[in-house]
DNA sequence: GTGGTCTAGACCACA
DNA sequence: GTGGTCTAGACCACG
């Protein structure tokens, strides 16, 4: 799987990784119980901090995508959580805005729509790709 | 217009002003060129310090939103920016890691279109309200 | 002479007036001598408060642009104030910035001189047409 | 690079920082891509809050002159935004009324051409001698 | 009265 | 260590 680091960009970086990450495990390119690459090994292949690549499992483990196991290292979860009505509270409050401000640049309900769609077929496929 | 702050929340007081303030637009509940409270008026009944809406207003400000008018002070915006290809591109990176997370937790896309919709509902209806 | 406010700009009121009279006055459109309109007709005429014309009037006194006349109220000095080694510090400080500016957007000295060139030539038609 | 602060200036610290490091980028005394000082050594070398850095390094960043690298902290952009329509208007509107006053104050066309060019040349020459 | 600027000092997120 | 955010309180420019 491939990750990309946009070291401009505003999105702090383990954040930038933990996305991609669940990308990968939403879309299949990264099967359950699968083992994710080395604190050590990432960090260098990225260029980044080691410390930033740990904090991005953290967050994933803290979230319940992956678990530490004792000698694979990290490995996807195999029962990952499900929705209950606290995510979708915070789903919400994660929409909200997005729908406000494109209300207001005059993007449409079809329009946005179709954009979540696209996004679910393109993430879809990205799995069998890989 | 109702506005209300949660100071418990990671997101910044500022950013949580700003995105309120854009749902008001979207709904209608803020018309154009209908001024908002000063930067003073609108901290103390907030009991939040003034740079922190400065900071909002300063924002919206530059995103187009809103105008600093001399005399009305800040006034929304007659003619609303229009979304063009950049926003597109940057809508579909906030959406992409929502969409992501949202099939790793079992949410169907149904589910997710039918959130989106009823927002839109909500939002549009906020504003007859008020 | 025609001069235009815009409520929008960031530029204070006072000083687009008493950028905009300052022109009428190095185009020749406001003879020396000549009187102003009075601040009252100025003010209801632009729409704008009093305090702010009597603002831009004060300081084109200050600089030596107009003087006080007792009957016919504010007119045109006669002998306009010359550069002198102060004002002429005071202009390159004024230009400097805007140089800078220039050259980082890949402005060529040719078409910045050019377009100070086409401006002379402007105001001082803008003179004559009036 | 040598920064110089006014604090009897009526021009705004963050406005006369601002300035000075576009000079600096203009002359070439700041090369693309080079790092610029912290917010806070900055701020205690000139003896002034921190802040006020911010505000001005802010305001590079939104113009595009500067890019705030989560690692490096602040540094030149090493594409500096061309110069468009809508910036050639704004910069019409900047030199207008200096030149209106110049002409008030029996400057020459030549004269101003000729402060013109030798601004251009010292900025370049200083930027050789850093 | 409005927003704009500056200061001083604090805590947190990030790398 | 960096920048980002928030607070508190001050003065000034503007209209």
């Amino acid at each position: 799987m491939m990750i990309k680091i946009n070291l401009q960009s505003d999105v702090p970086l383990y954040t930038q990784l933990t996305n991609q990450i669940i990308e990968g495990i939403a879309s299949g390119a990264l099967a359950r119980g699968e083992a994710l690459p080395s604190v050590r090994s990432l960090s260098s292949d990225l260029g980044i901090n080691m410390h930033t690549v740990n904090k991005a499992y953290s967050a994933l483990k803290q979230e319940g995508y992956v678990e530490i196991h004792r000698q694979k290292g990290v490995v996807v979860q195999n029962s990952l959580p499900e929705a209950d009505d606290a995510y979708y509270r915070q789903l919400e409050e994660k929409v909200r805005p997005i729908i406000s401000e494109s209300i207001c640049h005059n993007v449409s309900e079809d329009a946005l729509l179709e954009l979540c769609r696209s996004i679910f077929k393109q993430i879809r496929s990205s799995g069998k790709a890989t």
